[in-house]
DNA sequence: ACGCGATGTATCGCAGCGATACATTCGCTT
DNA sequence: AAGCGAATGTATCGCTGCGATACATCGCGT
């Protein structure tokens, strides 16, 4: 998940963590921030398995200061060659593990590099990874509409409305992907 | 959270591990699910807090089947006195811990057992708080437009449109209780 | 000269998830 | 009546991610 964003990330440019972390708030937007306790350890096992690179930026010593403070330079993160494979890898596969939902926000960010193909399979699979979803609610409201006090009442129908929502959302989606690479 | 959850369920009545994640999804709906793996260790901690207590389910052992096979019977939980007071407590506190994502929904569902004068500032606490990143968001937008693909872009815009509808629906809410308690 | 907000790196404890294992019971077909 | 699969039921394990926290440095205004 972070891994997938982070390789995504550092696919266009190295960066630090700090910046990373702010690319991440500003590529995912709302609906995902990741915090710097998520994003240290996942680059640390990314760099244990060799999927990115760290390149310590000298931590100059002041001229006369004595070494003893271990001057902290900026740590810079790089894609290593098995990360840009790894990260293909990721982007290629169209399973459960990329319409869940919050795995699918992240996939979808990095669309523009993935094959069309796999992009309209995600879109469909989150669909009715949706569609289920709603289906399971409406029945279930519907078995226990009048058992129900009227703020979970509301609360459902607000959840079931924004599923719809997004339905539409990836209906339209799909359809525009269709048009530009009618394939099949 | 899940903490609030189990306390609200069982206090309409005792249930066994099983119904309650039932309950838990008919109640919460699409939106917060609850896995055994978080249910059965919570219950666990409230249990060792004296929150709950279990009543094992007398495990009729089969006449002349050795006993060896450590016949498993329904395990029921119920509050306790203390159990009661604790959700009292968690149902009137009005803080962050009650409209941030995750944990809004809950207090949500069981704001009919919750004072009115809280129920209105947990949905204003709500609302300032998707008001506040829909700010972020949209600024953030504004600055890095141009620089970001298509898609990340469709993501950025479909987020500030769900939060936006989230914020229509919280200001209804907000002046339907302030019709029926015209309080302050 | 001082301080404050942004930049920057990092860890700790905890909540919750998904997968998994395993036992029992109910209803249906054979 | 046997047999089987689906639903009911209890529980654990390893992992991801979060929020709080700590601490250091840098750039800037006053």
């Amino acid at each position: 998940m972070l891994e997938l964003a982070i390789l995504g990330l550092l696919h266009e440019s190295p960066l630090h963590g700090y910046e990373l972390r702010q690319r991440l708030k500003a590529t995912l937007g709302s609906f995902r921030a990741f915090s710097y306790g998520s994003l240290y350890p996942t680059l640390g096992r990314m760099k244990d398995a060799g999927h990115i690179a760290v390149d310590v930026g000298d931590a100059q010593v002041v001229a006369g200061a004595p070494a003893l403070t271990g001057r902290r330079g900026k740590v810079v993160y790089k894609l290593t060659a098995e990360g840009k494979e790894r990260f293909a890898e990721l982007l290629s596969e169209a399973g459960p593990s990329s319409w869940e939902d919050e795995t699918f926000g992240v996939h979808f960010a990095f669309f523009s590099k993935t094959d069309p193909e796999v992009r309209v399979r995600i879109l469909e699979g989150r669909r009715s990874r949706l569609e289920e979803r709603r289906e399971g609610a409406r029945t279930g409201l519907a078995r226990t509409r009048e058992r129900l006090d009227s703020y979970t009442l509301q609360l459902q129908e607000h959840g079931l409305e924004s599923v719809d929502r997004e339905v539409r959302w990836l209906t339209e989606l799909i359809e525009t992907e269709r048009k530009n690479h009618p394939s099949h």
